[in-house]
DNA sequence: GACAACCTGACC
DNA sequence: GGTCAGGTTGTC
């Protein structure tokens, strides 16, 4: 699924496009993607387009009449706006008609889920208030401590939304790499140098990801449609038996708490 | 911490 | 046929 990057990607087009814009119409092809059943339609139809933002990897789009939409786009979800005579994709579960243009929610596994809440349940929900602070925005010092606080394998720390919000598989094994940080690794073990070098890692990792608008690995596209390139930058993730881009070895694969994690068994200690 | 569950599709 | 997939949650 879309990480932090792809997650953000995706807000920066919506802010772009759909901010302004007046919900005409709403097509409810698939209820079951709503958390908690799907919404009455006139708590949409009306309300403008306020604004976007991220938490973690939940897309919050803020209406006019206050009510929040909240989408989870787990691993196949994707969030596009196109024009309303765009071909329909198999899998489209939500279509928003603007006054200009479309919305359309599609996640082929249906793993991803939808939510309008009102303003005062926003800081209630428990699926966001668990959320630990943002990757992208953690200061150095906060996140050195919390690494050092916990005995935890430092993989499995960093796909913990409750501690860090935003970070996936591959952004997690490519920071990793490039910290020089073997996955397995405890965190309490970590210098405050290396816990330090790994929060560096993480932000620039991050923020070249963005730059190349997300990986597209197998389903992402963002907003309009179109795909990531970070996939053709990446140094170990899918990359299992090639080259290490430092030391030339073969980069491994192995299962780290029920998760794929690509490495070198010889840059990373 | 390990594993199954939620789903569909791609690939071997 | 079996395996794997950018995620999360719930149960031992």
């Amino acid at each position: 699924m879309p990480e932090l990057p792809e997650v953000e990607t995706i807000v920066r087009d919506l802010r772009q496009d759909i901010v302004g814009r007046t919900i005409m119409a709403v097509r409810f092809l698939n209820r079951t993607i709503w958390r908690r059943g799907a919404p009455a339609k006139r708590l949409l139809i009306g309300a403008r387009i306020s604004s976007l933002e991220r938490r973690g990897k939940n897309i919050l789009i803020i209406l006019s009449n206050g009510r929040v939409m909240i989408v989870h786009l787990k691993m196949t979800g994707r969030l596009t706006y196109q024009g309303s005579s765009d071909q329909m994709r198999k899998h489209t579960h939500l279509v928003i008609d603007l006054d200009f243009g479309q919305i359309r929610f599609n996640d082929t596994r249906r793993f991803g889920y939808l939510d309008l809440v009102r303003p005062d349940e926003i800081d209630r929900l428990d699926y966001l208030s668990v959320l630990g602070p943002d990757a992208l925005f953690i200061s150095r010092e906060d996140f050195v401590m919390m690494v050092r606080s916990k005995k935890r394998i430092i993989k499995s720390l960093l796909l913990d939304q409750s501690i860090l919000a935003g970070m996936g598989n591959i952004y997690s094994d490519e920071a990793l790499f490039v910290a020089g940080i073997n996955p397995r690794r405890v965190s309490a073990s970590l210098s405050r140098e290396r816990a330090g070098r790994l929060h560096q890692a993480m932000i620039a990792v991050l923020n070249k990801a963005i730059g190349a608008r997300g990986s597209s690995m197998n389903d992402y596209v963002d907003a309009r449609g179109e795909k990531g390139s970070y996939q053709d930058q990446r140094l170990v993730y899918g990359r299992e038996g090639q080259p290490c881009k430092k030391c030339g070895r073969k980069i491994k694969r192995e299962t780290i708490g029920s998760r794929s994690s690509h490495f070198c068994a010889s840059c990373q200690r």
